[in-house]
DNA sequence: TAACTTTCCTAGGACCTCTAGGCAATTTGT
DNA sequence: ACAAATTGCCTAGAGGTCCTAGGAAAGTTA
């Protein structure tokens, strides 16, 4: 009987569009071996488990992700790379919900996905570069770049802003904005002025 | 033999301390059931599926933390309150983070949390009177908050800061300053000063 | 072409979800 | 106080997922 052809690389491929078609939670080994027409345990000469097969899905999102963000960073600085940095990520979670919820869920676990995150890290340095932050300074607000875009995307895709009619991407606009106001003024480590 | 005394709600808390022990995504029905001495098929006369047990889980900790917030909020006005309010979010987060999960994973789905939701956001808006926003400002600075904390926690929670020695409290402390700068420099529609 | 390796199979165990139907513990009506 | 009605927890069992063990055929190498 002829063989499905089957590769790591080919079962994660297959992975991520079983997640971005029904939801990461549902991306099960059973499922993608239906999509290649095969019986379940022929997937384990290819990956380990199940939690390999997802976390192959998370460091594919990663990467896709990063590539996008270093092109939406060539070429620009200042305020105009942190736009289109942070619409590259809002852009890519909900043309792939399924890989973004993957790329969250997993940053925990596996080991797989440490080199990906090394490469995010320096694009977002690259990006802060044009606001001239010393470290610690950078670091944190590094931390809160991630934090913020991650966030919002997280709670746009988990439906957390439909109880009110205001245009999200306006309110994504007004956010990296925000963002780009924090950064340019960034506080001083303990500020000496009074609180009111 | 004597009846274990199984309610939805004691099941919901039952399941709201396994999720605080094992995790969030380890909260099955068989487990809970294990918990009380009972079979799970048992537990199917009080709650209608796992699925429902896990929303109760997350209604449970989005009223838990409305709690906590509102007794953040309660006396205090302006940056002192952005900070205890934050705070009370990242300390629920960590002494709960299988709740606090919960919280996430669920909004999407069930109506049982609609209510728990417009208090949030009811409370948001208490503290952001401060700052002295106006419509549809305040809406946008409601969601980028939700989206800095809550993003910020996760990415915490999901080992994203790991990688760096600098302090995670500090990075926190630093961004909730930069929220406030945001806040207090909240910029207009469309800027029309140059890019450059 | 024979030996070897790889790919996929069948079989089966362990765990989880959920339904159906039954008996016993409790509560209700008189 | 006692029968009736209700409710709580049970057993049985079907169907799904994860994963291991061992086998047979397809493809590769000597």
């Amino acid at each position: 009987m002829a063989r499905a052809g089957l590769t790591a690389e080919r079962l994660v491929r297959a992975a991520a569009e079983l997640a971005d078609e029904v939801g990461f939670e549902n991306v099960t080994v059973s499922a993608v071996a239906r999509r290649f027409g095969v019986k379940d345990a022929s997937l384990y000469s290819h990956v380990k488990n199940a939690q390999e097969l997802r976390a192959g899905v998370a460091a594919l999102a990663l990467t896709e992700l990063a590539d996008r963000a270093a092109e939406a960073l060539a070429g620009r600085s200042g305020k105009e790379a942190l736009r289109a940095y942070a619409d590259a990520y809002r852009t890519y979670a909900k043309q792939h919900p399924g890989r973004y919820a993957a790329s969250w869920l997993m940053l925990e676990a596996e080991t797989a996905v440490v080199g990906v995150n090394r490469r995010h890290s320096e694009l977002t340095r690259a990006l802060l570069r044009g606001y001239a932050l010393r470290e610690p300074d950078e670091t944190d607000a590094i931390r809160m770049l991630h934090a913020t875009l991650h966030g919002f995307v997280r709670v746009e895709a988990a439906g957390g802003f439909e109880h009110h009619s205001r245009s999200v991407a306006k309110s994504w606009a007004r956010a990296v904005d925000a963002l780009d106001v924090a950064l340019r003024n960034w506080p001083d480590e303990e500020p000496t002025k009074k609180t009111r």
